[in-house]
DNA sequence: AATGAATGAGGATTCATTCAT
DNA sequence: AATGAATGAATCCTCATTCAT
């Protein structure tokens, strides 16, 4: 993973160590960290149904058995993955969107950070994706907590006059399903290729649409 | 499935009863047909993984064995499953689209076809996202049918001056995810809720983006 | 098992093979008694939890899946042979007590066929004791299955002045403790030494019990 | 448990804090006393091969490790129950049969302190009757000791005159089956209905036979 | 073309026991 | 005396696929 959120915090609900979830000493905290980590790079390159359980625990340089100490299952250490992954993702990109002026610079802004975010965490990808058909609820928390702070942000945006009126819900999906594919696309696909040029076309297109110019009104709206 | 291409068409690398991939009597076609059928239900409803070839020739109504006459494996009927919704989706589409007096108009059509075509085929939508994860080279091969038409497209609605000069590529992509996004979040998660809305509010985006009209300048437009 | 009831009758809930839990094809029905016959003897042998389903297949000559084809697990097998031992049991005593003239007569020929048969079925004891700690229900079918039957021929004995009158239910459930513990002492702990005494010595107390002829009031009862 | 003769006496084979078996300090009596009642909660709810040793020590409110200072293994603490259950009932049963004033008032008086022993320790009967499939020689040594006693006490009450003669042996054997049964089908399996007809009826052919008075030679008696 | 019994590799999971602190 | 993390052997069970009719 990386650095910004360790391992070693808590998420999802572990079993063994203790009724919290949490291992109580220091080394059980790191044995924990390093399923997880071992458990991300074993799922983002096998897969969920591939991957397996002594793989992970050979990953981490554990017994086998030591893995039922602090997850009791192989879909409970998946899930557990997805929801810290998705508290990774946000906190990644809120930070590379903080100090945007405004809320198109903030969305130049969030569409790169992902895309970089996606390139450079191409096993994440994989396992939110796949986590659709592992642990479905998941997988719409994950995308679901993304939405929401999305909307709110689009809202406050149109509030403020920094964008046009318009349904919010429906823009946060839009917004989101178009960077999930171009992440998959340009990132996942053809991690090599310069992303200078899909930021600028996607966000030619976020901010002005396909209408040509001459076709515009300049109150907005048609007549 | 539906109506509109039988399964009993050969679609995909079937092999089974005869080389060229099709079962020569009409019982082979008729037995053949019904288990792509219940292939299409099972995985649909279970997931492929989750999804059982015995349950499958149970759904058909034959025997085990006999699924191997027609399909050399599990993944094979899968793949044909895939082959066979691409087609079926931009068939769909495609006559929906057809009479758009112009790129726009089509944008909106064809939104709205997606949506109400996924919500009727609900496991469709689903065998194609898992096919990500079974049969990778089938689901690229999926959207990228699409992409390259839908790119097409655009490009000559851009040389027709129907809309904004831009990155058809990426535009195809952004759209394409923009689609099946709010395919899962609408059609999907939410089959009840009216569909207009969202169409609306995803066209406006489409359209006009998100930039206020006082912000514009009247792009490349009189000195 | 033995020749009485052939295990390739149906007992228990089979799965895999056909609904009904029947195989449909002779090979499946030997199949099935193979593994039944095989599995008496690991349990027998070994115990529940000892024996392995691994070693069951590997007597009865199948691999391992095959044992799923026709039961569902290690318990439905178990399940299985404690209803068939039921129904084994139970002839062989019918039988041997078919032709006592009176009920006095029937409960010794019926505690001697007893011990005989727990003689020359060791494991069927082990079995059906340790259904008590595997599948309860099993164990108190089986042994109320029994005691419904010893109950209602004790009572019929009443009726026709061939014993005292008394209890029914609890004179049943008297006699088969009295037969299982000397089963398990004379049969199975010393198969070796002779079981005419003790069924003598057993019958002599079911028959008079313990009280000294000179205490007896010619009349029965108590004064 | 129960107060009679609480489980911080040493019985059985227990090792851990000293040779002699016994722990030294009065905190270690205590945790090995509370080890041993959860012990046999735990096996007597769940069974010996259900029952958990992790299971155990968290009813204890110890840490699992602390389970290996008090007993070697699991089927230790098992032996140790076993043996102190053996030394509970016969001195329960014991105390309630000391002044009874000849031999068949000790059968009922005996019989009657077994079910109502038994009804109040279901744990117990459970405990013992798994013992035959956990360690065999417990289970033999607990019979075979009471059966001792009781052939001893039949032959005392024979020389006496109480009973007549016959196979102390067999009926000691007799007699326990007799009261197992009854206690598993009356005490533990319908814990609720009155014992008294219980008694009488079984203590009725424990005293006079299934055979009718009129049947009756007064046995050896007058010519 | 169809049947259904048989296969067996593969993997998740359990839990008594050990050990370092 | 007590802790709790770590161990790893042991096994049930699944299910896609094959094969003999």
């Amino acid at each position: 993973m990386n650095q910004h959120s360790p391992l070693s915090q808590n998420v999802g609900t572990a079993s063994g160590a203790d009724e919290s979830g949490l291992p109580k000493t220091r080394r059980g905290r790191e044995t924990r960290a390093r399923l997880l980590e071992a458990a991300a790079a074993e799922f983002g390159e096998r897969g969920y149904h591939e991957g397996a359980i002594a793989e992970i625990t050979r990953r981490a340089g554990v017994a086998m058995g030591t893995f039922y100490v602090y997850f009791s299952s192989k879909e409970e250490i998946f899930r557990a993955l997805v929801a810290h992954m998705s508290h990774e993702t946000r906190g990644y990109i809120a930070a590379k969107v903080a100090d945007a002026p405004d809320r198109l610079s903030a969305e130049r802004a969030g569409l790169q950070a992902f895309l970089e975010f996606a390139r450079q965490h191409t096993n994440l990808y994989r396992i939110v994706m796949e986590s659709q058909f592992v642990a479905e609820d998941a997988y719409r928390d994950y995308y679901t907590g993304f939405a929401d702070g999305y909307r709110r942000n689009l809202q406050r945006a149109v509030e403020r006059g920094e964008i046009r009126a318009g349904d919010a819900e429906v823009r946060a999906w839009s917004l989101i399903g178009l960077s999930v594919f171009l992440g998959m696309r340009y990132a996942v696909w053809e991690p090599q290729a310069p992303l200078g040029p899909v930021v600028d076309g996607a966000f030619d297109l976020i901010e002005r649409g396909l209408m040509p110019a001459a076709a515009m009104v300049p109150s907005g709206g048609r007549p």
